[in-house]
DNA sequence: AGCAGAATTTGAACCGATACAAAAAGATGT
DNA sequence: ACATCTTTTTGTATCGGTTCAAATTCTGCT
C-alpha cells in the first residue's frame, strides 16, 4: 500500500522496455527473452516491486478466484455450528483444490449484509439458508453471479440448491421408532417461521414458510399413521434450532399428561440438548424416552448416549455446492442427496 | 458476469448523463438532484444494471475491506482444530462489527501457497504459524501488506505478533503438579521441528524452531528443578499436535522402566487424546495418572475426566489479531497474553 | 545479400468504476 | 438586470494491470 507505490508501469519504464512485456515477465515469463526478463527482474528488485498487484489483474481477467459462502447468521456461526463446520470441510476440500480462495459474507443487518453481498468479490455464492433464507436469495439474485442454496429450510425449485431426501429421511426414522414399539411420540421441531417458538398444532405446519420442517413432519406422521398412531395428537413443538428452546421443548412435552417415550428431534443440536434436559429431569435415555435426531454431525457419536439419528452426507453437501459453482454452466442445477438412518444408542423400545 | 454486460458507462449514455453523474447517483446519491437520480434509476432498471461492479470500484478505491486468515494446513483446518475454531471466533467477532469480510488463504503445496497469498485480495493478513510458520511470514512479508503473525511457535520479535506468555504458563503449571507431590513426570510435546515425532533428549530442546514448544518446557523444568526434581530423566515426547503421535506418545512414556505418574501436554488437543490412549491401556485419570493440558479449548470441559489445562485467553488472540491490523499504523505490534491455570479433574496426588 | 518464418517487443485499448477541478445552471439579493 | 453564491453536472484522469494486433528483430537458408 503506502509502503509501495511502485507499479508495473514504473518498472518498465526503468529497465527500458514496453509495459506489455514488463507484464509478459511475471505473468508469462516464457514469452520472453531471458536477458530481458533478468534486466527487468533485477530493476524490479531494485524499485521494490514485489509482482503484479492482483486488484490490477482482478479487473482485466474478471475472476476473483474465489467463491462467497454467505449466512444471515454472525460470521462465528461457520466455526461454531456443528453442521456448518461439516458443510464448510466439504467446500474446503474442493475448493483447496481448485486453488480456490473462500470468503466469509454474513451481517449483523439486513442493511449491512445487502451491502456485504453486493460488493464482496466472489466469483459466486454458497448461501446457507436458515433464518432469513429467502431474503439472502432475493439479495444474492441482485448480485447476478451464480449461486446455489444449501437448502436448509428452503426449497425454491427457480434456483440452483442442494438438499436431501427429507421426506424419506422422516419416513426412514419414524419407522425404526414405530418398530421398536412406540405409541407416544413428541416432535422437537426445527423452525417453521422465523422468530418464534412454542408448541404449533399439527394443522398449521403445512403454511410453514420452511420445507424442511415441513417434510419431515410430513414424513413422520406418513408413516406413523400406517403404524396405526393417531397423528393429530402428537405434539409439535417448534424451537429456534438451538439448545435453549430445545429445552424448553423438552420440558413442555415432558409436562403433557400422557409425556412421549420417542422424540423426534429435526437435529443433532436439538437432539443432544434434548437429552441433557431429559437427564437433568432425571429420565434414563433411551431406557424412558428414545431420542431421535437429524443430521449425523459428529458429536453425535460422542455424546452419552451415542445418538440414534438421520445422518446426511454433510460434506458431500458443501462438495457439491462448490462443483455447482466452478462448473456453473447458467443451468439451475438442483441436487437431492439421500440420507442415511445411523442406529446408535438413544433409541430403545418404549419403558414396561 | 456474461450476464450483464451493462457497465456504468451504459447506463450513463443511455440516460443522458455524464458518467459522472451515474456514479453519483449509485455511491453519493445526496448529491444528484432528485428528479435525475430517479432517471437514472429507472434507466438502470431497465438495462438490468444491479449497481457498481465491486471489481472497478475496488481498484479505484483501494481498499478490499477484507483481511486474509493465512495458514500452510489445509483450509479444513479453521474448521476443525478446536483451537484454530475459537480463534476464529475472536476473528469474526470483530471483523462483523467493522463490516469486514474473511478471506480464507491456504494451499496444499508451497507453490500454490505463494501464490494465493500474492494474490488474494485482502487488505492484511493474519498468520497462523504453525507447521511452516517461517516460509508462511516470508511468503506474506513479501506481499508487503499489514499482517500479524499468530504466534503458535514462531516468535519473531521483528514482526506485529499475538502471543502467550507461555514461559509463565508453563512454571504455573509445573507448580500446580508439583504441589500435588508428583515426582516422575513426562511430557508430551508440541513440535520441536518440522515433519518429525518420536521422543527427544533434553539437550536437542534449545535448538527447536519453534520456540513455543521451547519455552514451554523451560518453564516445565525451571519449577520441577526447584521443587528438586531431576529434570534430565524426564521423558519427552515430541509429537506432530496430532492425536496419532500423542496415542503414541502415551505407549512411549508407558513402557518406560518409570512411567510418569504425570504428564504436561503442550496442548489440549494432545491431553485429550493421552487421556483416551491411557483408558484404553487402563489406567485411569487422574487416580493412576494426572494429565495437564495446554490451551483451554471448550472441549476440555467436556471430556471425561475434565481437563485440567492452562488456558489461553483463545478469543482474545483473535480479536487482537484483526485489530492490529485494521488499525495498523505501520508500527510493529507486539502483544503477550496472560495465560490461566484451571483446575478441573484430570490432575490429582500420585497414586499410592 | 535477400527473404521467409519464427521469436520478441511494442503501444494502445480496455477492464469498471471513483474523484475532482472546472463548467453550467439555479437561487438570492440589490 | 446584474453580480454573487450555491447547487448540479460534466469531462477526464486515474487506479494497476492484461491483452492482442502490429511492428520489429532474429534465424536459418538459398
Amino acid at each position: 500500500m503506502a509502503r509501495s507505490a511502485v507499479k508495473l508501469a514504473d518498472v518498465a519504464k526503468a529497465a527500458g522496455v514496453s509495459q506489455g512485456t514488463a507484464s509478459n515477465v511475471f505473468s508469462r515469463p516464457e514469452v520472453v527473452r531471458e536477458e530481458v526478463r533478468e534486466r527487468v527482474m533485477a530493476t524490479a528488485r531494485e524499485l521494490g516491486y514485489t509482482g503484479p498487484d492482483p486488484k490490477g489483474r482482478l479487473l482485466r481477467a474478471g475472476k476473483v478466484n474465489a467463491i462467497g459462502v454467505a449466512t444471515a447468521e454472525p460470521l462465528s456461526y461457520f466455526f461454531e455450528d456443528p453442521f456448518a463446520r461439516v458443510v464448510m470441510s466439504g467446500i474446503t476440500e474442493i475448493c483447496d483444490a481448485h486453488g480456490a480462495g473462500i470468503s466469509l459474507v454474513s451481517a449483523m443487518n439486513d442493511e449491512k449484509l445487502a451491502w456485504n453481498i453486493q460488493s464482496a468479490l466472489v466469483d459466486g455464492f454458497i448461501l446457507f439458508c436458515i433464518e432469513g433464507g429467502p431474503r439472502l436469495v432475493d439479495l444474492t439474485r441482485e448480485r447476478q453471479l451464480p449461486f446455489v442454496a444449501l437448502e436448509l429450510g428452503i426449497n425454491d425449485p427457480t434456483i440452483s440448491g442442494i438438499g436431501v431426501d427429507n421426506l424419506a429421511g422422516a419416513k426412514q426414522a419414524a419407522r425404526h421408532l414405530a418398530e421398536l414399539g412406540h405409541q407416544r411420540y413428541g416432535v422437537l421441531a426445527m423452525p417453521f417461521f422465523d422468530n418464534r417458538s412454542g408448541p404449533i398444532p399439527f394443522s398449521e405446519v403445512p403454511t410453514a414458510i420452511y420445507s424442511d420442517s415441513r417434510s419431515r413432519v410430513a414424513g413422520y406422521f406418513l408413516v406413523l399413521q400406517e403404524f396405526g398412531i393417531d397423528v393429530d395428537a402428537i405434539p409439535i413443538y417448534e424451537t429456534e434450532g438451538e439448545e435453549e428452546t430445545a429445552r424448553q421443548g423438552i420440558d413442555y412435552l415432558m409436562s403433557l399428561d400422557a409425556p412421549p417415550t420417542a422424540i423426534f428431534c429435526m437435529s443433532d443440536r436439538i437432539a443432544i440438548a434434548a437429552i441433557e434436559r431429559l437427564q437433568e429431569r432425571g429420565l434414563r435415555v433411551p431406557q424412558d424416552v428414545s431420542v431421535m435426531g437429524f443430521d449425523g454431525v459428529p458429536e453425535g457419536a460422542f455424546c452419552k448416549p451415542p445418538l440414534t439419528t438421520m445422518a446426511q452426507p454433510i460434506a458431500e453437501i458443501g462438495r457439491q455446492a462448490v462443483k455447482a459453482i466452478l462448473e456453473d454452466d447458467g443451468e439451475v442445477k438442483r441436487v437431492t442427496l439421500p440420507v442415511e438412518l445411523i442406529v446408535r444408542e438413544s433409541t430403545a423400545p418404549p419403558p414396561r
